[in-house]
DNA sequence: CTGTTAGCGCGTTCAC
DNA sequence: GTGAACGCGCTAACAG
C-alpha cells in the first residue's frame, strides 16, 4: 500500500478517483468519496507529500538559515536564535508549511545560490546578516523569496524586519546618564552590522566628554567568549561604573566576571543588555535591558514572506526597541 | 532554465548525459562532462533535489519532532532543546540530510502516525518522551526509522538514547549530603517520565531521615513558571538548606527567588541544577549541576537513526551523568 | 561512451 | 460523475 494506485485497485476506482477524494478537489460524488476515504483510513493511507509537491510546483517548506559568517560556535544555542526559532516554528506550522532548519558555515561564496537553486523550498528566512550583506544582495537580485532578520539599509537589494539597533543604543546611553554613570564601556561583537548600529546609537547620544573615555570591548557572542572578555577587562584594572553589553548573555557573562573582582551590580556598576530573552528575567540580578519583539519580528517575517510568494510587493520593517528595566541598573 | 532538458538542449546532449554529468555517477567521458559542468555553472543551474530524491524514493530530510505534551511554552528556548537541535543541525547537515523541524502539540492521537505517513521524511528524531509514551509505541511498532531521546525503558518499542537520570538524582542527592545539607527540597515536573526519574534518584539515595522532610514542589518548565513557583515556596516561609533543581533553568529562577526573600546562595543554601547548558556557567554564582553530554547525544541519535535506515539492528544507549561542582552549592 | 525509455507518486486536463 | 493519459524533474536500466 505505497501509492494511489494501490489504493484505486483496491477500492475498484481510478487513481484519479481516489486523488478527488483524499485531495477534496474537483467533482466526485459524495458517497465514493466517503467509501475512498473510509478505505484510506482503514490501511492507513495517506498522499504523498514529496510527490504531491512535485506536481504541484512547489516543496511546501520554507528554509530557515542562519549563516555562521562571524562566529562560529554554538550560534543556535543563543537564547535569541531559539526564541526567533521557536515562533517562526508556530507561525510556519500555522500557514500550513515545514520549517526547513540550515546552519551554514559561508565558506563557499555562494552557499546561498546553492541553497536556492537545489529548489528545497519555497523561500528562505535568512536570521541575521552577519557579515554575509553582499551575498545576499547579489541572491536577492535574481530571487524574490527572501526575507532577512536585521538592521534596513535602503541599499539593499532584500527585505528585512529586524530592530531599530540605533535607537536601542540611545536608549542605553539614555539609561546610563540618567542613571549618574559616567566612566562607561560597550561590550559587544563589531562585524555584524547590527551590533555596529547598537554601538553607534549607543555613542552618539552619549555627552563629549563622556563619550571621550567610553571603552570598546571586542567581544565573542558566547557565554565563554564574552566571559572570558569580561574576566580580561576587569582583570587590567578596567572600573566602569556603567556598562552596556550588546546582548543579555553578554551582559550576564559581565556579572559574572564582575562579581570574581569584587564589583557589585548595580551597586558599583549599572548594567544594560539587549534583546530581553528569558534568562533575563531570572539572571542575579534581573536584567535591564533593550527589549526586542522577537515573536512580533517572527509574526512578520513569515507575512512578508508568504505576501512576496503571492507576488506582492512588500516593504521592510523595523522595530521599535524599548527600554525594561529592572534590577541590574 | 528549468529543468535537465533545457540544459539537455542548450548542450546538444540527452538528458541521462547530463544527468550522469551533474550527479558524477555512471560512465561519461571526461570532456563532455566538463562540457555540460560548465554550462550548468554558466546559467546558474543545480540538479532539483526534490525531483531527484523522488525519483531516488527517499527525502534527503530527517524529521525532528519536539512533542510538546506536558509543557506549552515555549518549549524550543528552553536552553536544553536548543542546544541539542544545534548539535542535531551539525549531524545532519554532515551526513547530508536536511532537518526537518516541528513542534508538535498532541492533541491528535494519531499526531506521530500522520506524520510518518506523510512521507514528509526519511526518519525521524522525536526529543523527548514527554507524556506520549503510548503514541510513540503505537507508532514504533509499524515504522523502524525513529530514534527518541530520553529514558530507556525494555518495555518501550522504540529505540532511545538518554541520561541515565535515576543515576543524576542519586549524584545530587549524595552531592547535597555531603555539602552537610539536611533540610532538602526537589523542584520539578513530574509529567515527564525523565523528571520522575532524577527525583526517584535523588530520594532513594537519601538517607531515612532526611527523606521524610524532603519538600517536593512541582514547577513548570518555563523559567517564569519555576521562578512563580520558588517564590511562593519561600514566601510561604519555607528555608531549605539545599535544593535539587531537576533543571538549570529551575535552578536559576531558584537563585532569583531566594535573593528576593533575602537568602544567599551558596551561604546560606546549597543549589544543584541539572542538564549543565551553557548559561549554567554564566549564572551568578555559577551553577554546580548534573552534566549530560547534550553533544554526544545528538551524535549518538544520529547515527543510531543512520545505522537502522540502513537496516542495522541497533539498542538503546544510556549515557551516564556526571557532577560538574562550581559555586552555587 | 551516449541516447531512449520507463517510471518515482501524484494532479489535472480532456473525453466519455 | 468518472477514467485515461500526460507530465512535474529526475535516475537507471537497457540498447546501441
Amino acid at each position: 500500500m505505497r501509492s494511489i494506485a494501490d489504493l484505486a485497485r483496491i477500492a475498484g476506482v481510478s487513481v484519479s478517483t481516489v486523488s478527488r477524494a483524499l485531495t477534496g478537489k474537483g467533482t466526485l460524488n459524495e458517497k465514493t468519496r466517503e467509501r475512498v476515504r473510509a478505505l484510506a483510513d482503514a490501511h492507513g493511507f495517506r498522499l504523498n507529500v514529496a510527490a504531491q509537491n512535485l506536481r504541484l510546483g512547489r516543496t511546501g517548506a520554507i528554509g530557515v538559515l542562519l549563516p555562521l559568517g562571524h562566529e562560529r560556535c554554538q550560534h543556535l544555542s543563543d537564547p535569541f536564535f531559539s526564541a526567533m526559532l521557536g515562533h517562526l516554528a508556530d507561525e510556519l506550522a500555522e500557514r500550513g508549511y515545514d520549517l526547513l532548519l540550515s546552519r551554514v558555515l559561508p565558506k563557499r561564496k555562494d552557499w546561498l545560490d546553492d541553497f536556492v537553486r537545489s529548489g528545497r523550498t519555497d523561500g528562505i528566512i535568512v536570521i541575521g546578516q552577519s557579515d554575509q550583506g553582499a551575498t545576499l544582495n547579489r541572491t536577492a537580485r535574481s530571487y524574490r523569496n527572501m526575507v532577512v532578520w536585521g538592521a534596513h539599509d535602503p541599499a539593499n537589494a532584500y527585505i528585512t524586519v529586524g530592530s531599530d539597533n540605533v535607537a536601542g543604543g540611545q536608549i542605553a546611553a539614555r539609561h546610563l546618564v540618567a542613571r549618574g554613570r559616567r566612566r562607561l564601556a560597550y561590550f559587544g561583537n563589531i562585524a555584524a552590522p547590527e551590533f555596529a548600529a547598537r554601538e553607534a546609537g549607543f555613542l552618539e547620544t552619549l555627552p563629549d566628554d563622556i563619550r571621550r573615555d567610553v571603552d570598546i570591548v571586542p567581544v565573542h557572542l558566547t557565554p565563554e567568549g564574552s566571559y572570558e572578555a569580561a574576566m580580561a577587562y576587569f582583570g587590567a584594572g578596567n572600573r566602569p561604573d556603567g556598562i552596556f553589553a550588546a546582548s543579555d548573555i553578554i551582559a550576564m557573562s559581565v556579572i559574572g566576571a564582575a562579581a570574581e573582582h569584587g564589583i557589585a551590580v548595580p551597586r558599583d556598576m549599572s548594567l544594560i543588555g539587549f534583546d530581553d530573552v528569558l534568562v533575563a528575567r531570572i539572571a542575579t540580578p534581573p536584567l535591564t535591558t533593550v527589549h526586542q519583539d522577537i515573536a512580533g519580528g517572527a509574526r512578520l517575517l513569515v507575512d512578508l514572506l508568504c505576501r512576496r510568494l503571492a507576488g506582492e510587493h512588500v516593504a521592510s520593517v523595523t522595530l521599535t526597541p524599548r527600554l525594561v528595566e529592572r534590577e541590574s541598573s
